[in-house]
DNA sequence: ACCTGAACACCGTTCAAGT
DNA sequence: ACCTGAACACCGTTCAAGT
């Protein structure tokens, strides 16, 4: 005999993250989400089939919260610029949950929904085929990279550290050994999280069209 | 008074990473490192801080065992592919433990090479300080993002799910919400993972010689 | 310094039972 | 269909003791 589920799939989304965003990924567990919720653990087990499945949850709920429509732009470059700097904050806003947005698997509508979005611009671009599955990758690839390597690259601020702090470790380093790394670390002063994006993006951006351009010739 | 170590930190790190590439990153535990090991879980503390550290052990065996140097290259392009592609396919080689890679801070003596080589090539295209910082980490979030998105992305396969099973669930979606999607899915059949790769770098690098190209012009 | 076993506070999940 | 508590086999780590 039917009875009415107890709690959303909205529900769930929004207290496992806030789980996360407020104690940390390792603080989202079956128990804990059940404590949240006023309930014992077995019950989220009608709502995911597994531990895995907060994972997901907490993904979807990043991901479908973003809004990737925009105002209609000047030409595909401006199109993908836009989108992709909306995917990078969505995933920016929750930097706790940065490494199952990129490591969960997960094929649902809002997932798919942004895909599109950024193929797109790049269809409109004249990118087909083998090609436009290259570029889409290069271009996710370069947002969920930009985010995760903020907090993880070698030249990320470790936890307790001062941005100070860090620069004077790297420039304590041999300087004939490691000069780029010096230099770039001490360029971190004048960067900012936002600028790096934008110019990283605005790198890839100018070889899509390089690429394009140089088809355009051979085709003609 | 003193005692001669057990192991070595060696013998740790590749017994971790054997584990993690035969059952998975899951099956990585104080416990089962140390059942592999012939000892007791609480042996693990006098080389390890926490849980944490074992991740770390792998994360350096993993970077640690790829060669970076290279051959004298034709120009910094052809560098930095190579270095790029080397680090790309370093961690495609432990396809499980790609999510502790991306994640797991570590500033060691290894992940200071393979920047420093990547460094190398990009300073002698003429990229300095802020640009410089950008650039480089474009190139390992492309790098990092290729690797991981093929195994995760939502174009990626499932597991127990054929190439032919993948690009019929994307057929079987509404082909005018999802034209871009389609078309992606449908290029799979004819990609490879090394060909999106170069491609990707390809896109990557010709951005980068343009902005190279357009700063040239501006300063004369 | 390094090794170790017992104990503690967790964890996901199976099972069996309830509505 | 959905909810639930008890029980089981794990887990990381503290503590106290040993060399």
């Amino acid at each position: 005999m039917g009875r009415p589920p107890k709690f959303t799939r909205e529900k769930l989304q929004t207290a496992a993250l806030s789980i996360v965003d407020e104690q940390g990924l390792e603080a989202l567990s079956m128990r804990a989400l059940a404590q949240a919720l006023g309930t014992g653990p077995m019950t989220l087990y009608s709502y995911v089939d597994s531990r895995e499945g907060l994972d997901v949850l907490v993904v979807e709920a990043i991901i479908g919260k973003a809004v990737w429509t925009h105002p209609p732009g000047t030409g595909w470059q401006d199109d993908l610029r836009y989108v992709a700097r909306a995917m990078w904050q969505a995933v920016r806003l929750h930097p706790n949950a940065i490494p199952i947005v990129l490591t969960r698997r997960s094929r649902t509508p809002a997932i798919f929904a942004v895909a599109e979005s950024l193929l797109g611009p790049l269809r409109g671009a004249g990118f087909a085929n083998v090609q436009l599955l290259a570029a889409f990758r290069a271009v996710t690839a370069l947002i969920v990279g930009m985010a995760q390597g903020e907090l993880t690259g070698p030249l990320a601020l470790k936890a307790g550290e001062s941005a100070a702090e860090t620069i004077a470790k790297f420039e304590a380093l041999p300087r004939d050994t490691y000069p780029g790394l010096i230099e770039a670390a001490l360029a971190t002063d004048r960067s900012s999280p936002e600028g790096e994006f934008d110019l990283a993006m605005s790198f890839l951006v100018r070889g899509l069209e390089s690429q394009i351009a140089s088809q355009g010739e051979s085709d003609a």
